[in-house]
DNA sequence: TTGCCGTTGTAACGCTGTTAGCTAGCTTGC
DNA sequence: GCAAGCTAGCTAACAGCGTTACAACGGCAA
């Protein structure tokens, strides 16, 4: 009896250890810029030594990953709490307008999540979560037989391509002088020249959609 | 008449010195990659000591920003030669899917020219050259009335930025199974939402839509 | 010749990610 | 109770990075 609650004291405390680490990781992360921190002003910071966050993280990059792999849950979260109708094509929209958001209201973040890390070596984390989200409701398009292209798989990577390439330019240029409407513009756009025109569905709004 | 020729002389010493700087950057940056790129390296490749690169560049960055330079003038070249016909949107189409095969086959340099590095002290180099191209025939295409959305200017950046995601998303993700068609089917896509049908420019190319 | 300026090299500074090797404490087997 | 083993933690170091203080060499002007 006493084994298992040490097993789970144990366990309790590494658990307590990779937050307190994760947490000042972020903390400094969103203070001093991604390209600032160090894992030196990390050991600074929360209190346990360089080894230490090896022994937990094995590595810089599996501290990052371990980070990005929340952030990308919180993420999804955010997109889930996107409210969905019943029109594919205004779920779709929305999806893609709360990425962008997300990412320009997060730009640490975002270029945590995706950058690709110097070393290619390990498979990046994989945000798959949020992409399946998008694709899910673009499945539910394609069933509606409303899209365009030949498959919901080629019209889900342009459409996420394209919202990343608009955070992307942003972040890496805040200085330009962005279109204002650029976001839902160029969203609304795709999607038109995706979606077939949606007549069928405004004369008979009861069918499964 | 002795003190021409020296400065000529000078001058020509110091752009060899440059190009010689430049090119074993470029080679390196090819050979290892741009994360593996170092001062140190390329001190042991080029003959030159450390100081001397700072000497002519000033900073790692400098040096970048210089090879940056000449390599977008080689992607704007590579677009100009684009064949440009009478039709503005299949003009449009050209230079974007020349863009994204440029960065596909040149990855390294790609990343080069669109990752913003760590400094963001100084203004990033331009590419003006390669964006003004599309802007001009974003512009003829605005001029014959068939840009559905406000301005010109939303519409490229709309473009240009599906284009660099799309180069983007493969290059940080190559084992993905991304689409075949992708470049030529996002960017058909993204034209055809942004592009009135032409079969009204056919027959009056005067309206407003 | 003397002095100046531009070019180059040596050697170092301060930073980075990472790790070898040690200590302290807890748990298990005898 | 005591030695063995495991884990968590630290100190101190290694190799590599971008960068620079400083010295030395060269050709030109006075």
């Amino acid at each position: 009896m006493s084994t298992e609650t040490h097993e789970q004291r144990r366990e309790a405390q590494r658990d307590l250890a990779r937050r307190t680490i994760l947490d000042a990781t972020e903390e400094l992360l969103l203070e001093a810029g991604y390209d600032d921190f160090s894992i030196r002003r990390l050991v600074e910071r929360c209190g346990y030594a360089a080894p230490s966050i090896y022994h937990y993280f094995g590595d810089k990059d599996g501290l990052l990953d371990a980070l990005i792999e929340e952030r990308f849950a919180k993420l999804a979260a955010q997109l889930k709490r996107v409210p969905r109708g019943a029109d594919p094509v205004a779920n779709i929209r929305g999806l893609a307008v709360a990425f962008v958001r997300f990412g320009l209201k997060n730009p640490t973040h975002f270029r945590l999540l995706f950058t690709p890390r110097a070393g290619d070596t390990k498979p990046p984390p994989s945000g798959e979560e949020s992409r399946k989200l998008i694709e899910e409701t673009l499945v539910a398009l394609w069933d509606a037989g409303r899209l365009r292209t030949g498959d919901p798989q080629t019209a889900g990577q342009a459409l996420s391509l394209l919202c990343q390439g608009l955070v992307w330019g942003r972040i890496s240029r805040p200085d330009f002088d962005w279109s204002k409407t650029l976001t839902e513009d160029s969203i609304d756009a795709l999607l038109r020249g995706l979606v077939a025109p949606d007549e069928a569905a405004k004369r008979s709004a009861g069918e499964t959609v």
